[in-house]
DNA sequence: GGTGCCCTGGCAAGCGGTTGCCAGACGGTG
DNA sequence: CACCGTCTGGCAACCGCTTGCCAGGGCACC
């Protein structure tokens, strides 16, 4: 095939492989030991002559031994294995929340099995209950899973909850009362009166939380909240608010989400608003890509790197063994990530809010 | 716990699990048959009698039973899990072909495992061996791996390459100098004559031939076309290129990637460049951001989810026992995604070029 | 010198499915 | 009625690794 004299080519096995992968069988013969012998010295460090182990560590590398997961998993019960399960894999939210509980996960010396939880409404459960079954804890990040499904999932393994609050489950969430305050009071301090909450769905935990979080959040500085709402949760639900906010005497608008966000803004703006000098606009979670769009967008950053992280941790402690401890969620501290979408309200009613669409006179 | 009478509540099993998960050791008894038997009712479909396969799956499923993956795993060797490597989980290139990858594999049955092969140097080569030795099939879409490590990975098991070209090994590419003839012609039309390409990092390989195809498409239309950089591929990256392109003559500039291109945009803005009117920028691989940022990013769109479903068709085949067919690698047609950051060229050399900003005498 | 413990390594019984082979039942043929 | 093929279901031998238990050797201590 190849040159065989090409130095990169030379094998790097002493023993090239007869027909199938080396087991600890072979490893054993080659080495003059017993099968468990060689289990041991991989398994259990101290159990072995450290001589022997050597010698079976060097036989077994010099046969390209490789213990077989399945094999290893069958009597231990334990597969070495998390399953992560995220509402939408190209969602750019779960990109951060996939890195943070892969990279722990790794670290763990555990490998990542990744599921859509709603790409498929028919197998979704079959799917769910084939990545389940074959890892030892789940992290589960979606929003809409039922509490059905989910109690069947914790039902089977340990499983952690990441940005939703379940009782008697738990849970790791970004702390979106104290980023919401954080976000009041940048808008506050910037001089706006009236905060307009742009909602998502209702059925998202999260969206109850930050309205109630914004609501608290204004009262305690004598402000007017109002909401405006639910959209869907993209950039496209975004943007479809944005005729009914020109009706509104708002100056600023919290959205659900960044992409939310995002959405309103470039909807404001292919209205002819200036932004943000006569709207401010903050997102939720931090995504890449509030970063990038103009103005760039103030955020409310969830760390999600960390809540994966955390998740990863906590699900580890319960697959060791640790009591389920059903405490309250542990709630990790965003960030708000002040940026060029909000800043001092205008003084005069915009000429965006009254501009040439059409507009039906504002639903909801 | 909570209300018994909750219809919600009430056990879905008639035969609650008895300390561990029922195995078909209990279906069998229960179901007055041999284990053979059980196991037969569920792999294979016509070797039972129809009426004796229904009684037996209906006495599994009141006894919650679930097949054991690993232990199904060890007698055939098939895991039902396909591989997914990766450089950069979080980056948005690799969101919807992990998506792509995800939904073809669970259509066919098969879970997806996620890897990052460069996040942790060290260990790297150890995650990556045991990914790789609990899937049937692998595939690799990470322009850093190293020769020798596919080379690894190639030996163990079937391996589609993803968005770059190997020689040997079954690839699945997008069609990088079609994409590149629709931007030049595009270009073209809006009567650029000179276009400069913002190079990537020389090891990809995709640089590679967007440059190769730009000089030919360039040359077939008798344009002018130059080149800058190397930079990394990022943000960053690309904001890093716009001094060096202020001091260049061209109307035009066709990135190594959208992140790139974006951070381009963004600087040039931030250098008071008028956009598109003095520059064009046309951005590769087609991310969701691409679409969100202002101006609005013209971009060829790579077939991402197109290409996950193929790599993991080519690879099922592969695992199915398909021949290898080191044939050339299969190319799938990007799309020219026209937005609004190209434009006919303006006719004087813009003021940006010549902006304030102490621009060393061009390197490179 | 005897006793008991520790260290080391081997034996063998699983873990939960899969599957080749066999045997009994049954029906159709000659 | 004997013979044979087909249909069903059971038996048992794996797949590769883990681990409880045991045994022999070496050593220390009394």
């Amino acid at each position: 095939m190849t040159d065989p004299t090409d130095p990169a080519e030379s094998r790097p096995r002493t023993e090239p492989v007869a027909g199938r992968a080396p087991t600890i069988y072979d490893v054993a013969r080659a080495a003059g030991v017993a099968p468990s012998t060689v289990s041991r010295a991989f398994a259990r460090p101290g159990r072995i002559n450290a001589d022997t182990a050597e010698r079976i560590r060097r036989v077994a590398s010099a046969l390209g031994y490789r213990a077989n997961p399945s094999a290893r998993a069958l009597p231990t019960g334990r597969t070495s294995m998390l399953a992560l399960v995220v509402a939408d894999v190209a969602n750019p939210f779960y990109s951060d929340i996939i890195r943070g509980v892969q990279v722990a996960a790794t670290a763990a010396g555990y490998t990542m099995l990744l599921t859509d939880a709603e790409q498929s409404a028919a197998g979704e459960r079959e799917v769910l209950d084939r990545a389940v079954s074959s890892a030892d804890g789940v992290v589960l990040a979606t929003s809409g899973i039922s509490g059905a499904a989910l109690r069947v999932i914790a039902g089977q393994r340990p499983v952690v909850v990441l940005n939703r609050a379940v009782p008697g489950v738990p849970c790791v969430v970004s702390d979106d009362p104290r980023g919401m305050r954080q976000a009041v009071a940048h808008l506050a301090g910037l001089g706006h009166r009236r905060i307009t909450y742009l909602a998502g769905p209702q059925a998202s935990w999260a969206d109850g939380v930050r309205w109630d979080a914004l609501v608290e959040a204004v009262r305690e500085r004598g402000l007017d909240a109002c909401r405006s709402g639910p959209y869907p949760p993209t950039v496209d639900g975004g943007a479809a608010a944005a005729p009914e906010l020109a009706g509104r005497p708002t100056t600023a608008v919290i959205a659900y989400n960044d992409l939310m966000a995002i959405g309103l803004i470039r909807a404001l703006a292919a209205r002819g608003a200036r932004l943000p000098e006569e709207v401010s606009v903050v997102g939720f979670d931090g995504i890449l890509a509030a970063g990038l769009v103009t103005p760039a967008l103030t955020t409310v950053a969830a760390p999600l790197r960390a809540m994966g992280r955390t998740a990863v941790g906590t699900l580890l402690d319960l697959v060791h063994g640790a009591p389920p401890a059903a405490g309250p969620p542990v709630r990790l501290p965003p960030e708000l990530v002040v940026r060029a979408s909000t800043a001092r309200p205008g003084r005069s009613r915009p000429a965006w809010a009254t501009a040439s669409v059409p507009t039906s006179a504002g639903t909801g």
